[in-house]
DNA sequence: ATGGCACTTTCAAAGTGA
């Protein structure tokens, strides 16, 4: 089973895009981030003709995460949204449980995390308070579902400097600071390995790159986009993680490349 | 050190992104 994320930044702006490459790829599971668009204009029909089952939590203009799946759940099972902090408008969450034909069930949760802004912001102080609401919110659903979890989406956080092209520009600023990344670690702490760091413990890929910078040209770049892997049933393992530099490079593309978690069993 | 682009929305200047 594979399963994609990818902020698509305006899911309608982008849907040729994604169509092209769900058609060449064909992922069993696709989780997006910045929909920017409301639960009834999220173009399901391009995607239920292709064999996928679509649940979306949109919202106008801004955030917006759907999960769509092939044939590893149909229909969805337990989905929840609205998380970790309900109710505060932003639509920024969204889960529900894997069942393959075979294997065991797989809990999915798709995140758009809050961006921060500038250093002492208010949007700043709420990413933080939204991170800690989110190592609560994870380790609540730990203890509700038994089996086998995946975190992935935009996560606003570049790990560590491994994952900044230029870390001495980047020290101390919001996605690289030291609060972003201990609320990182708290969730790695609750059990969740990094799976690309863990296939690729060397590498230095980017999955997300500026369009006011030219950032691809030069390969500058940052790496926020994650699958967070829990451990796994007996028989399942991390066959590797992919970043599609190549999608990132086509003309009316994402600022974010897609990422891929394939896994075994 | 600064700005740069892309997208959306009461249609056009402003907010947001990272």
């Amino acid at each position: 089973m594979n399963i994609t994320s990818w902020n698509v930044n305006s899911i309608r702006r982008r849907l040729e895009r994604v169509l092209q490459w769900v058609d060449d790829h064909h992922p069993d599971v696709l989780c997006f981030q910045e929909l920017k668009c409301q639960d009834h204009e999220f173009p399901t029909d391009a995607f239920s003709s292709r064999g996928y089952t679509c649940s979306a939590f949109g919202q106008k203009t801004y955030n917006g995460v759907a999960i769509l799946s092939r044939h590893a759940c149909v229909p969805h099972d337990d989905v929840v949204t609205d998380f970790p902090i309900p109710g505060d408008g932003q639509a920024r969450g969204i889960a529900c449980t894997l069942r393959p034909i075979t294997g065991a069930p797989v809990r999915l949760v798709n995140l758009y995390v809050v961006n921060g802004g500038e250093l002492n912001s208010d949007k700043y102080a709420y990413k933080l308070q939204w991170l800690d609401a989110l190592v609560g919110w994870v380790r609540a659903e730990r203890e509700r579902f038994e089996g086998p979890m995946v975190i992935c989406g935009d996560y606003n956080i570049a790990p560590a400097d491994l994952d900044v092209y230029d870390p001495k520009k980047w020290a101390g600023q919001v996605l690289c600071t030291d609060a972003e990344r201990d609320r990182w670690r708290a969730l790695l702490e609750l059990g969740f390995v990094d799976s690309w760091r863990l296939r690729h413990p060397n590498a230095r890929e980017f999955s997300w790159f500026d369009y006011r910078t030219a950032g691809f040209d030069r390969n500058d770049g940052l790496r926020i986009d994650h699958h967070l892997v829990s451990r796994l049933s007996a028989g399942q393992a991390i066959l590797d993680v992919t970043i599609d530099r190549e999608a990132r490079g086509l003309t009316d593309a994402s600022d974010h490349a897609p990422v891929t978690l394939f896994l075994g069993g």
